[in-house]
DNA sequence: TTATTACCAGTTTTT
DNA sequence: CTGGTAATAA
């Protein structure tokens, strides 16, 4: 591609202008030549719809429109650095840099730090994320003395959540006669003062949960019509990506923004609108054309990625919904095959049944692993997949579940650091204070919230407050030690940069010996996981601008920790391609594409799930969502369902998905003619039942695919018992004398206990006394057990027998 | 104050 | 079957 410089000059334009439309075609290059104005750019599946927006922006910048004038919104921190990528490829690095890219939430991020003070919060204000802004909604009913199977955690910071993105603040809350009949009509008249106390801790903590950095950057521009005007002036040019999966507050503060130069430009793809179940409103696209009139419109309807096949079988699906913006997504690819469904008995065997399709497939057709996906329509299914591809040798990478970023061990050592930079955070506080263990239980706890709910201080102050006067003894005493602690760190803060800090602060806190006091092999990925954080520390400090990686050149603790909430692995996976079958959620799947794809679990009540089966728009949502993963196969696509699966620790028996019957047969290679056959015909008809009746799903009438029966002719994998061995009952082996004993068990005063004594204790047995220490009552006796190795005890709780 | 155990609830998707 | 929380022993 052409160096920046040549494109700068105007005139060369028309020549460059060439050269970067030449890619696309004919619809594509109006969407991206036509940049004045309001577009709306609707975008099939497949459509080179990401192409189209990098394309138009590389365009402006060709054009001679500064890059800093540009605000291009993403849905994923993923998504704006692909497309940053491709940009840079384009027009070069320099001038994609200075882009304003990146998520709604990071992008406003960016402009509250900047403008906070107006809004009464430090610059440095913390995030909380979904699991701290449940544990403050947590403490605020119990402050309250409510109920907690009434107000449920989860359920009143989703009440929260949707009314942030309704723009609903506290006051206009309790203001909605609507609303409060809503909470009325579910028993639950106090969730309004819940979010008022809940706002107001926040606030006072210093902090913004994700939804509020949306609702405040509302809030900014609605009071500050000065900000506003500025930064419309600056934002010559904004674009949105996934219109479709904006919520309200988000529509806003586009509208508003664009309101001087009506430069905005959506892209979207109403058909795959998955994320209404957080507030998205697939209503903003379809209004697009109310919102600003004038608009161009642009459709994408081929698709480039597909066979035929695929897209007809997709837009078959999708066809059964209603309110959709009308278009025909069409392929000028081959046919390909023929959708194949799989049919199991059990989702061990659904496990087993993929991943020897794989394995076939691989082989016939020289694909790599890479480019396979399994998509599941919860996290939860990954982990027989995970077993059945270990078994076989298969690689395999699974994304999402719990992200880096939420780990238990991860957040503690986040929160030492947020509490230093924020030492109002009251939530980090909490998190740390005790952690690792240093005496500092409930009860002081308890009575240091009394004090600062009095003081209408925070935590930290009151610690301070309170502590310092107390000669360091006592629980008073230990929360001086570790105001002291924290102090010692921050002190460090000025001079080390983040990484020595981080370190620093990982050992000193005890942390990490407290990790790795934990041998098992959960224990040695948590300290992995601490090394992973430190080495994400380290590649931002010694990351130059030049990288891309950081945007600025400060690498303070600060200005790390500014960003880092807003962080999800997918940012820190150094994505090294790897020859590797992926495994992942079909939100997650979003975006991408692959050859072959399995969708798997293809049954009534998990997809759809059967949260969603009772409304007809949750219905439309799944079967968006269905054609979301369908549409990211390229040429195999591939349905499996079972006929029964492990829920809840039982089995429960299934039915296939109603999606599979609403795709138009045509498409698919059943395992029987719907109808035909009684519900498990599998195990009467020919050939399929005499080597493992189990496997249906091979049938041989069809392209057969012999694969598990290869393996272990005799003993199919399926056939081993489900599920690990419970570690828990294996590690607690109940002591021989436990029942019988409890009754006679009988202590002996325990002044009487010397060295060299044979004593026996209710549960550990029998042992013998090697050494004393302490005076009574509090003496201490060491006891070599004769199972069970060597324990201290309190002889004034251990209740130990004299044997002689 | 802490560690252990017993019980319980809940499992959708995520910036 | 999990994970988290409440009761209870030490």
């Amino acid at each position: 591609m052409r160096p920046v410089s040549e494109c700068r000059e105007p005139f060369n334009g028309a020549v460059v202008e060439i050269d970067i439309l030449k890619d696309l075609n004919e619809v594509q290059q109006e969407a991206v030549r036509n940049y004045e104005g309001p577009s709306l750019i609707v975008a099939g599946a497949g459509s080179g719809k990401t192409r189209v927006l990098t394309y138009r922006i590389a365009y402006l910048l060709q054009q001679g429109v500064q890059p800093r004038s540009v605000l291009a919104l993403t849905f994923t921190n993923k998504a704006a650095g692909e497309m940053r990528e491709r940009i840079s490829a384009l027009v070069g690095p320099q001038a994609a840099r200075a882009l304003w890219m990146g998520t709604f939430h990071s992008m406003f991020l960016k402009i509250l730090r900047a403008e906070s003070a107006l809004l009464g919060f430090p610059s440095s204000f913390t995030i909380y994320d979904a699991q701290d802004s449940r544990n403050l909604v947590k403490h605020i009913i119990k402050e309250m003395q409510l109920d907690e199977d009434v107000y449920k955690p989860g359920d009143v910071c989703a009440r929260i959540s949707s009314a942030k993105n309704g723009l609903l603040t506290p006051d206009a809350y309790a203001r909605s006669a609507q609303i409060v009949q809503q909470d009325m009509a579910a028993r639950k008249p106090l969730v309004g003062e819940i979010y008022r106390l809940y706002a107001a801790r926040c606030f006072k903590a210093g902090a913004m949960d994700f939804d509020d950095l949306l609702l405040f950057t509302n809030i900014l521009f609605r009071d500050h019509p000065e900000v506003l005007d500025r930064y419309q002036q600056k934002f010559r040019y904004i674009l949105v990506d996934e219109y479709q999966d904006t919520n309200y507050s988000q529509y806003l503060i586009v509208r508003k923004l664009a309101q001087q130069h009506h430069n905005v430009c959506v892209v979207g793809d109403d058909s795959q609108s998955i994320y209404a179940f957080r507030g998205a409103r697939i209503e903003n696209i379809l209004n697009f054309r109310k919102d600003y009139p004038g608009f161009k419109l642009f459709k994408l309807e081929q698709n480039y990625r597909s066979t035929k096949t695929i897209v007809n079988a997709a837009n078959s699906l999708i066809e059964k919904n209603t309110h959709r913006i009308p278009k025909q997504v069409w392929s000028a690819g081959e046919d390909g095959p023929l959708i194949r469904v799989f049919e199991s008995e059990s989702d061990l065997e659904e496990g087993f049944v993929l991943a020897g399709s794989i394995n076939t497939l691989k082989k016939q057709e020289d694909i790599g692993f890479q480019n396979f996906a399994i998509l599941y329509r919860t996290n939860a299914q990954s982990r027989i997949f995970e077993e059945a591809l270990r078994k076989m040798g298969i690689p395999y990478r699974v994304i999402g579940g719990l992200s880096f970023y939420q780990r238990k061990e991860v957040k503690d050592l986040l929160a030492y650091l947020r509490l230093m930079v924020n030492p109002r955070d009251d939530e980090s506080f909490r998190r740390v204070v005790n952690y690792p263990a240093r005496g500092i239980g409930n009860t002081t706890l308890g009575r240091l919230s009394e004090v600062a709910a009095q003081e209408g201080a925070s935590l930290w102050d009151t610690a301070v407050q309170v502590s310092q006067t107390s000669g360091g003894k006592g629980p008073l005493g230990r929360l001086w030690s570790f105001v002291e602690l924290v102090r010692g760190f921050s002190g460090m803060m000025e001079t080390a940069d983040a990484y020595q800090v981080t370190s620093h602060v990982a050992k000193e806190s005890g942390l990490l010996a407290d990790l790795q006091a934990d041998r098992s092999a959960e224990g040695m990925s948590r300290c992995e996981n601490i090394e992973e954080l430190l080495n994400a520390v380290q590649a931002f400090v010694t990351a130059s601008p030049e990288d891309g990686g950081a945007e600025s050149d400060d690498h303070s603790l600060g200005a790390y920790l500014q960003n880092v909430s807003l962080l999800t692995d997918a940012d820190m996976a150094k994505g090294e391609e790897r020859d590797e079958v992926t495994l992942m959620t079909v939100h997650a799947s979003k975006g991408l594409e692959f050859d072959v794809v399995y969708l798997a679990g293809m049954e009534e009540n998990l997809f759809p799930s059967q949260m969603c089966i009772a409304s007809a728009q949750d219905i439309e949502e799944e079967r968006r969502l269905f054609y979301v993963g369908l549409t990211r196969a390229r040429k195999y696509a591939f349905l499996s369902y079972a006929g029964s699966r492990f829920r809840w620790g039982s089995h429960v028996f299934c039915s296939p998905s109603r999606f599979i019957g609403e795709i138009d047969p045509r498409y698919l290679d059943q395992p029987e003619q719907p109808g035909a056959f009684p519900e498990r015909s599998g195990a009467f008809s020919e050939g399929s039942s005499s080597v493992s009746g189990r496997f249906s799903a091979g049938r041989s009438n069809r392209t057969s695919e012999r694969f598990v029966s290869s393996s272990e002719p005799s003993t199919p994998p399926l056939a081993q018992p489900r599920g690990f061995v419970p570690v828990r009952s294996a590690a607690s082996p109940r002591p021989a004398p436990s029942q019988g004993a409890t009754q006679a068990f009988e202590a002996d005063d325990p002044c009487k206990i010397c060295v060299g004594m044979q004593v026996e204790h209710q549960r550990f047995g029998a042992g013998e006394v090697t050494a004393m220490e302490g005076t009574p009552p509090d003496a201490k006796a060491t006891v070599l057990f004769r199972e069970g190795g060597s324990k201290q005890l309190l002889l004034k709780f251990a209740r130990l027998k004299i044997l002689s």
